[in-house]
DNA sequence: CTACATTCATACCAAACGGTACAGAAATGC
DNA sequence: GCATTTCTGTACCGTTTGGTATGAATGTAG
């Protein structure tokens, strides 16, 4: 075992904790006193185990990109642009209203109220919507070269749908719209997807 | 004129440069001295002469509602359920890009940066929202009536699908998105729109 | 048992927050 | 001129913010 006194807390399930909170709180709406409370732990144990707070919201963000945001990852497998569309929308309604998590979008959330735009957590989220942004441009334009789009479709405007509609879903479930909901609008934007003809 | 010292900043304008300050930092994000610099006023004149930050943001609210979301009221007077979607859409793409003025909607901005549920602004942006979602969901079913939509369309559904794109679009315009980007998704959502057969 | 390394809890810091007390300044009414 | 009314500027209030100094507590290594 490390040397000194062990840690009382489970490092892993705090920073779940504090996932949570900046997750329905937004991360300059989340202050410290309302993530040491969730956390169960102090002001110096909190910084000890983490950093600062930017750093903690980093680190939950990490979480949150590999464990919450896995279906974009597996609409980019789809085998079709328009699976991908479907995987990415369905998935999203799903997501955005699964009652085991804060409703919405931490990403939405989290760069929306954060007031300072130097702020190094708000390149970084920048960063991750524009990484998923050109995987799935990538995607599409390979889908054109395999006759799976029409030649004439627009991967970029085809991506900025996908991300609006995805975004407006995060909003709409902050303000209370169910799966059924969101699945509705996932069906009906699905019916402007380009066919094959 | 009216008794006592007279004040020495207009108000009007004064209410416009809150506006702007709540436009573009949120509820939360924009402080006193943020606001009182923009004004050019002192703390007191502030207080004197609009209430408190909330007062001020609902004063600000209705400013941005009569003049900014006008587009809206002319997409309720079209004449048809397909020329209401054009001009909410158009418009929407329109208004959040116009760079006369910060980017995105103040009533997203607004609701998603203040940490206190139980502020009454917020109550009273959840007011606004719904009464165009109804205005909205009325004229649609009128229009079913009508013969102006396929008798077996949701216009639940449809106003949703309309509001998640409007304010997905916001978030796309507060990370930079063009109007051409904006007018590009507005096509591409408006393809999606029921048919007369 | 002692030395060392690390974490814990308390108590604190400067800065920023929303909001206000108070006195002086500028207008009107008499 | 004088009282009254209203606005302005300064200086301040208590609270909350993110962040930390400090010493006791608790473990391992010798």
């Amino acid at each position: 075992m490390a040397l000194g006194r062990p840690r009382a807390f489970d490092i892993d399930t705090a920073l779940n904790r504090a996932l949570e909170v900046f997750w329905s709180k937004g991360f300059d709406g989340a202050s410290l006193t309302d993530l040491t409370d969730a956390m169960g732990i102090s002001r110096p144990s909190l910084y000890a185990a983490f950093g600062n707070k930017e750093d903690l919201f980093r680190k939950a963000l990490d979480r949150y990109k590999t464990e919450k945001m896995a279906y974009i990852n597996e609409a980019l497998a789809a085998p079709t642009a328009r699976t991908l569309a479907e995987r990415l929308l369905f998935g999203a309604a799903a997501m955005l209203t699964d009652p085991s998590h804060p409703v919405g979008c931490l990403s939405v959330k989290g760069a929306m109220t954060c007031k300072d735009d130097s702020l190094i957590a708000k390149e970084e989220l920048d960063q991750l919507r524009q990484s998923f942004e050109t995987s799935i441009i990538d995607r599409l334009t390979r889908a054109i070269a395999d006759g799976d789009l029409p030649p004439d479709s627009d991967p970029v405007v085809l991506q900025r749908f996908l991300g609006t509609v995805a975004m407006g879903m995060s909003l709409q479930a902050s303000q209370g719209a169910t799966a059924a909901d969101l699945m509705a609008v996932a069906r009906m934007a699905l019916t402007a997807w380009p066919a094959l003809r």
